[in-house]
This record gives structure tokens, sequence and C-alpha cells, in this order.
DNA sequence: TGTACATCAGTGAACGCGCGTTCACTGATGTAC
DNA sequence: TGTACATCAGTGAACGCGCGTTCACTGATGTAC
């Protein structure tokens, strides 16, 4: 029986090989081309080049794909961060890294901190939630001491100035082509008696 | 003729009288319950009572309206934080206002940070935000030459720093039920070497 | 005070669209024996 | 090496839904004279 509908290419074999992997990709480009608002799956499905039905056997429904993207961002800003604490030592590179994670994954950063695409207590998202957020406190810990304030609130306050930051660049509110130079002038002022960082970093360093 | 569809109430008006206003209102109520993703004019108008043609006339579209929230937004923003300044003369006190703002009016304050949500190049909109962003630097000025630092910069940590609190608080990321108190605290380390504030502001400080 | 008319807000029926979901199915792969 | 069978990924047709948009219309308001 012919098909009525698409026709299938002789060259796509039936089973895609990683078809949840390529949903992610697609959902990923859509998201930083046109935001979240319009992203279907049978859009997503086009892309890959399969069924319409085909997404549901990956994630069920859309905030299951997006509730998977949000797990691997922090999965990967978990690392990100942990990599450049262990890297320099400095929790100023550590803000960097956030920033430069942000900056350098729009559509992960975003879909992560949208808790209303997400499905609620998901435990895979959970988990890498807090590895994140581990990745952040163990730093801020030494530098809050340095400083004379509680790790609470001083590992808040870098916290919230690394994450405005990389909020601002990506709604467009900020000129400067260059976020990371940008993450180093702002965290210089954060801890200025000299804790934030165990090395010099007055502004504009590079 | 009778109406098959939804049947007049004898005591509705054929004037709305302030649809728009009505509209505004409905919308803001829909977004801080489930967030834009869902958002519907259709659904807007039988909240307030009309055919569900009738936005269109205010509007055009979704678009037109959330355009209108944003710029709506932006212009109580500037309010509240000249306020704060006139008021207090306090750089830590336009922050706070910036975080109050924020987090009781949420819907206004998530949609003015969603550029995908807007009518590109609208000046209604793009004056607002001027007058906003004009709120927020004319205190910035005294504030960064007291610290030794240049007004950019300086000025875009203390935004990037209320900005990220507000976006955490938002999303649900601070477990502290008072996010005003939070904004004085991490305010208070921002420019240690007191030039933040022209009041002396230590942490905890009501 | 009354009449005519322009203007504009809101109506409601109709349309086509893309979406999510369901379901019986088919093709491919892996494993037991 | 071959066969039987279970499992699972992906298909494609069908469905119903809510949406945005269009359009001729009607009700209300304001203004000119």
């Amino acid at each position: 029986m012919t098909s009525p509908g698409a026709t299938p290419r002789a060259d796509r074999p039936y089973h895609h090989g990683d078809l949840r992997a390529a949903l992610i990709s697609a959902a990923l480009t859509v998201i930083a081309e046109q935001g979240t608002a319009n992203l279907s799956l049978r859009e997503l499905a086009r892309r890959a080049g399969v069924s319409h039905a085909a997404p549901a056997h990956h994630f069920g429904d859309k905030t299951g794909l997006l509730t998977a993207i949000a797990a691997e961002g922090f999965r990967m800003l978990a690392e990100a961060t942990s990599a450049a604490w262990q890297r320099t030592g400095s929790f100023l590179e550590v803000g960097v890294a956030y920033v430069r994670f942000a900056t350098t994954h729009p559509a992960h950063f975003t879909v992560m901190f949208r808790p209303d695409l997400h499905r609620t207590g998901d435990p895979v998202l959970s988990e890498a939630r807090a590895r994140a957020r581990a990745a952040l406190e163990n730093p801020a810990g030494p530098a809050a001491r340095a400083v004379g304030g509680d790790t609470g609130t001083a590992g808040l306050a870098a916290w919230a100035l690394m994450h405005g930051l990389a909020t601002l660049w990506l709604t467009g509110n900020l000129a400067d082509p260059d976020p990371e130079s940008l993450a180093r002038a702002v965290g210089s002022y954060l801890f200025m008696t000299g804790g934030a960082s165990d090395t010099p970093a007055p502004p504009g360093r590079r």
C-alpha cells in the first residue's frame, strides 16, 4: 500500500538510532531561535525526520522533554563550575564559568529556570539541580568566611549577581558583546575586601 | 433570533466600560497562576465576559497585549525606584524597591523580561523601558564614584545583583519567605567600602 | 429639545489550522535454545 | 548455524479540541445642527 502522507525516504532506516538525543537537539535549536512559546512535539518530529507520534515513546509529552533538557542543563552547569573551581581555585572564576555556561547554552539555561515548564518533582531533575547547587556552595564557604559574612547570604549574593548578569544578557539588556569580561568586572565589586578571589582581580582584568 | 451560542446576560451592558484594563488584569492573573505558556486571548475574553473577538479591537493580537503589559510594568518599576530614591536617598533602597516590585508584581516582571513575547520596536514599550533604566542609572553614579568604580560596571553590578535575586525568587529557587530582607542582606555585600548606601546597612538591618 | 448621522465597541457565526492523543500496526533487534 | 519468539521503536490514519482570524452585523455613544 502506498502511503498517502509523507513518503518514507528510501535512505531513512526504520529505526532512528538516537531519536531521544535528536529530539533534544532539535528542541534546543528551536528554543534558541524562537523561544519556548511555540515549541511543539510535531515540529520536533518533523525536524528529526520521524513520524509525529514518535516523540511520545521517549518523553511522553512536551513537559517530559523540557524536564529532560533542564536536567541535562543542570548536569552540564555542575560540571562547568566544578571544573572552573578545580582548575583555578578562584571563586570569581566559578562565577565566570556560570555566566559562560548561560551564554553558550542559552536554550538549556532558559529552560532550567522556567519551572512552569517542568514536571514537578521529577527525581532526575531534582538530583541534577542539587548537584549544580552543591557545585556553587562548596567554593562559597571559604570566600564568605574571608569577607566576614555567613555562607548563606554571601553565597547567595554571588549567585544572584552572576545569575542576574546572565539573565540580563540573555534577554538582550546588555550591549556589551563579551559577557565573560563583564562577569569579571562586576564580580570584582562583590567582595571588595579581596576574599572573593584568591587571585587579584582588578576591574578589566582578562 | 435567539442566539445559539452563549446567552447574553440581561445585566451585562453591551459596552464593557474598560475592557482594555479588564483584559490586562485577567492576563496578569492567568500568568501569575499558570505562566505565559498557555495564555490565550479567547480565555481572557471569557474571563472578562465578552465575546472572543473583542480583544482584537484593543490589542490586535496576543503579542500586542503582552507588549502593553511590559510597558505598563516598566512604567510602574520606574515610579517605584524613583520614589525609593527620593524618599531615602539610599542606593541600596533603590535595589530593595526593585526586588519588591518584582515580587509583588510577578506577572508584570516576568513579561517585562521575556523579549520573545514583545512586539519588537514598539515605541511605547521602548520609552517606558528607557524611563525605568534612567531611574536606576541616576542614583548609580554617586554610588559608583564613592566606591571608585566607573558608573557603567558598578551600576551594572547593582542591577545584576538585584535582578538576579528577584529572578531566583520568582523561579522558586529561594526558600526565604522575605525577599526584601534578602535584598538588604545581599546588597550590603556589594559595595563594602560603604558607598552603596549613605546610611549604614549592616546585614539583617530592617 | 429633538433629530440625523458618524463613530466605535462588541457580537456571533464561520473557517481553517496545528496540535496532542489514541491505536492497531509493522519493521528491526536481541536472545533463548 | 538456524529458528522461534519477545521486545521495543517507529508508523500513519483518525479523532476531537481550542485557537486565531475574518466579517457582516448590531447596540451604544457622542456630536452637529
